[in-house]
DNA sequence: TCAATCGGAGACTAACAGTATTCGAATACC
DNA sequence: GGTATTCGAATACTGTTAGTCTCCGATTGA
């Protein structure tokens, strides 16, 4: 075990932080965990997650930071892998009942945003956030169709809307009724994608 | 001004508590809202509120009652006064502008179904209220289609599913970022009324 | 008229986010 | 290499909240 500087220290403790919020965020929620049991399940005091973040508020971005980069990573190897439509939509399918259909992450995106929706910095941030994937689905769904020769029934911006607020939507009732089906995500994208039987 | 029996004189606190409650926690949220503001708003005290109500979520059930209530009148209004599609689009688009878009409605509701979900009893009670509003919807779709004569490209509880999904979504995404369409609702009916221009 | 009841008042507790102060070890300077 | 400084982390503290408990006084029933 090598002596560590202080930075190296310090982004340690900031990692062990993070890792362990990241859990019990998703397990319990966000409201109900507070800072104390994070800091005491880590190993540390409140202290250091006050030395770390500004507040509470700000380690949750840096957890969901962390979250978003892993989705990213899964979501693209799930359609590089894939070719034919149907594969495509299977592989999609597959991912959607991981990730939506697992209920803690919607359930930590939803309660974090809301809560913190007053804070006029905190929410202009996670307006661009939202933008930017809005935009990026957009992107990929002009990408598919236009691969896959498909006239789509509405621009591509809105059916990203539609399809994103349609996640957002079912992971959302998931959390309270889990017997909700996530099927209705591709069916959504097979009526965008038209009478291609 | 007639006196008032102990019965009467509690429901009228009751309702005095519900309709201050409710403009609050629309105005401002639910949990910042703190019960004593609401109580003091009202002109009682906190011990008012807590001997005709069991807890905060409580007055917040009662409060989502009103709400209900009076949403379900403005629906039936909306729909009772229109014949042709185009009309009934334009006046479920009219409703939706004034109560999708209108923040606080969607957030209070997610809100509160976020943070009371770990509450067994309340969660059951909310997954009861959620799939009765499906039923509704997807009742309403039926109904509708038939009377249009319109094959509906996905079964209607998926249907029903998707569109109270994405007035959620929608909802929620508003009230991070405000500048985002309603339109979208339009158009996802409008593509499952089916290529019916 | 008087006793029982109960809606509501208000003091209290425990838990929380956030602040202020302090401690001690890694750093920088001499 | 010793000493002063810096700064990450610990800890004691504050203000606010949901929820509890006790008590008061007005309505009720006899």
């Amino acid at each position: 075990m090598p002596r560590l500087t202080r930075a190296e220290s310090q982004a340690r403790t900031r990692a062990h932080l993070v890792a362990t919020a990241k859990e019990m965020f998703l397990a319990e929620g966000y409201s109900v965990t507070s800072l104390e049991k994070v800091a005491d399940a880590a190993g540390y005091s409140k202290g250091a997650v006050y030395s770390n973040f500004r507040n509470k508020d700000e380690l949750c971005l840096a957890v969901l930071d962390d979250i978003h980069a892993e989705k990213a990573m899964k979501i693209a190897e799930a359609i590089t892998g894939a070719d034919t439509i149907d594969e495509r939509l299977s592989a999609f399918q597959k991912w959607a009942e991981e990730n939506i259909g697992n209920v803690g992450w919607t359930a930590l995106e939803v309660e974090f945003a809301i809560s913190a929706r007053r804070d006029e910095v905190v929410r202009e941030e996670l307006a661009n956030r939202d933008r930017m994937i809005r935009e990026l689905i957009a992107a990929l769904i002009t990408a598919q169709a236009e691969e896959l020769g498909i006239r789509l029934p509405m621009p591509a911006d809105a059916a990203a809307t539609a399809l994103l607020s349609l996640g957002i939507g079912l992971g959302l009732q998931r959390a309270i009724d889990p017997t909700i089906e996530v099927t209705v995500l591709t069916d959504l994208i097979r009526l965008l994608a038209g009478p291609s039987k």
